[in-house]
DNA sequence: TTGTAAGCGTTATCAA
DNA sequence: TTGATAACGCTTACAA
């Protein structure tokens, strides 16, 4: 079976190519008639155009490129999910990469990105290949980052505000009576632990606390470096009574390894930035920093299809709020 | 910034197109010179080729399409990673789409990748789309259905062996003493929710219990539907002692359900089909049937790289036996 | 209202 | 070892 292309639907039609262009594309004049004989050959022969050949044509891919760092977290995976429904609507596809927290990677995958010529770019960085992005944006391609900045590139932005939920946090810690208080960041190249991290470090300091280095444990935002930090902060001295965790994935791991100590999971007080899907089912004093990953993809679509769409061109920063919960609370 | 083309570094380097295509394919003899020259060109515009161009010259997309029902469903976000992983690796781009579990979506989707000349499909199908899929066979794109068969289309199949497991899980059940069993189902239209169905309906009429319809529930794979079901069948004048749940996120919802309630979640004897992963955080009685969604994963990238790759054309079924493991054993 | 033909950026054939 | 050039399947001036 032959590859299909419009001459041979020119030829089955009796009319020429750029008729049965026309028609498809609903541009230019066709009569009536000329239409309809189109259509049925079209569905006669089960012609589909060559979306590559259209691309090549029309010097535009319909295609978005987007990379996250990790395709088996639940909130990429939403943000993800949200965007991929709003760019299909509006007729792009979108490749999909998975960096895997990963510079070199994430650098693989752009290079692809541009070969396959995107016309926008979603991106939750490592915090790497800033040449390369800021050559990219420079290039004219919509750059939009999502969750977090890259120090140094400019682009537009939507990402969550990080420090003032964690200052609260602390402070509800604080007044709380902690004064042990353990801390599980993510890598500092990435924007959102770095924030994280200082705006906790600061809420204690500023409260009085004195934050013992041994209390902080440099995780890189999975569930096993969350496993390892607890059971390296319960091992100390005088183990935390309560734990901030800069991920959900940590957050995780900090229950999974408490489990496997054999600690009670509601021992230790913990705040977690971002939101575990199951925490109702197990006894705890959690309180979560809950996350917006919809209200991310939403707005990063939104402002994507706005440059795409409309030529839009001012730069755009939307910081989402996330709110502190008290989720043990809830559960009284 | 105008886009650079072949042509441009053609007339930098002082040589042909033909030149600098051949020395970036590494096809055809480039003298060592020249080679050197072409390369520095490339390097200092800081070309890269438009492989849109290069597609419809070759007559080859390079990019393969997946279709699976649930973006934020753990199981099929691993085959998706371990897929995308293998793909990319060789060279392919992945198109990958969300059907939702909905036929329509689920031929949109189709339809995009058919317009996007992928070359392969990897399809978790909803059941439906049936015509569609047989003449995308025929028409010589190498199909590789995962985790589900569409009964009426022959393709190479990766999937997990539904009814053995589910026959053990079911013996477990009677042997351990239940006489009133609930079950949780997915859509009879997907081919691993009628062979779970079906597996566990008879396994249980072969020990000689009777299964009361309104111990039956049909739901839809989703959270929302295992809560409904719990909360429906804990309300029977017998409610059951002992639950079968068909997939993961079903069973998820059932341990909200119960939750909801204020049933002790050890309170049930549960049988899921799939993993739950925090399962270790709290008290249960739940036995799982443990897939496998690497090796689905590894499974289907391999098939199908085999026919991309080296031809390969003989049709192939690859089952995976799912293990039935006694989670609340392990946690003793 | 329709057709002709150029051209999008590559690769591949053929000739030099 | 290299260069001209046709062609991939489509869209779009421009002509008719």
């Amino acid at each position: 079976m032959r590859k299909l292309t419009i001459k041979d639907v020119a030829k089955h039609a009796g009319v020429s190519t750029a008729t049965i262009s026309r028609v498809l594309n609903g541009s230019g004049y066709v009569s009536e008639d000329v239409r309809r004989q189109v259509l049925a050959s079209v569905k006669e022969l089960n012609y589909r155009p060559n979306a590559i050949a259209r691309s090549l044509k029309q010097e535009k891919s319909r295609s978005i490129g987007m990379i996250l760092p990790d395709m088996s977290n639940p909130y990429f995976m939403t943000i993800a999910r949200t965007i991929q429904q709003r760019l299909v609507a509006e007729g792009y596809r979108l490749l999909f990469m998975d960096s895997d927290e990963n510079p070199d990677k994430e650098r693989e995958a752009l290079d692809a990105l541009l070969s396959n010529r995107v016309e926008g770019l979603l991106l939750a960085g490592t915090g790497g290949n800033k040449e390369q992005l800021r050559q990219l944006i420079g290039s004219g391609i919509p750059v939009v980052l999502v969750d977090r900045c890259v120090p140094g590139v400019s682009a537009d932005l939507v990402m969550e505000d990080n420090r003032g939920p964690v200052r609260q946090a602390m402070e509800y810690l604080v007044s709380a009576g902690h004064r042990h208080i353990g801390m599980i960041h993510g890598p500092k190249t990435i924007s959102t632990a770095l924030e994280r991290y200082e705006a906790a470090v600061r809420a204690l300091q500023e409260a009085g606390l004195q934050v013992g280095e041994e209390y902080v444990y440099s995780g890189d935002f999975s569930r096993k470096s969350g496993k390892q930090a607890i059971q390296k902060l319960m091992k100390l001295p005088v183990p935390p009574t309560a734990v901030f965790s800069a991920n959900n994935e940590m957050t995780f791991g900090l229950y999974l390894g408490l489990q496997e100590m054999g600690i009670g999971l509601d021992e230790v007080e913990v705040v977690s930035f971002g939101d575990l899907d199951f925490s109702s089912l197990f006894k705890h004093r959690l309180s979560v920093i809950m996350q917006h990953p919809e209200s991310i993809g939403d707005s990063a679509a939104s402002i994507l299809l706005d440059k795409l769409l409309h030529q839009k061109s001012a730069m755009e920063n939307r910081i989402i709020i996330p709110k502190f919960v008290q989720k043990n609370k809830l559960s009284l």
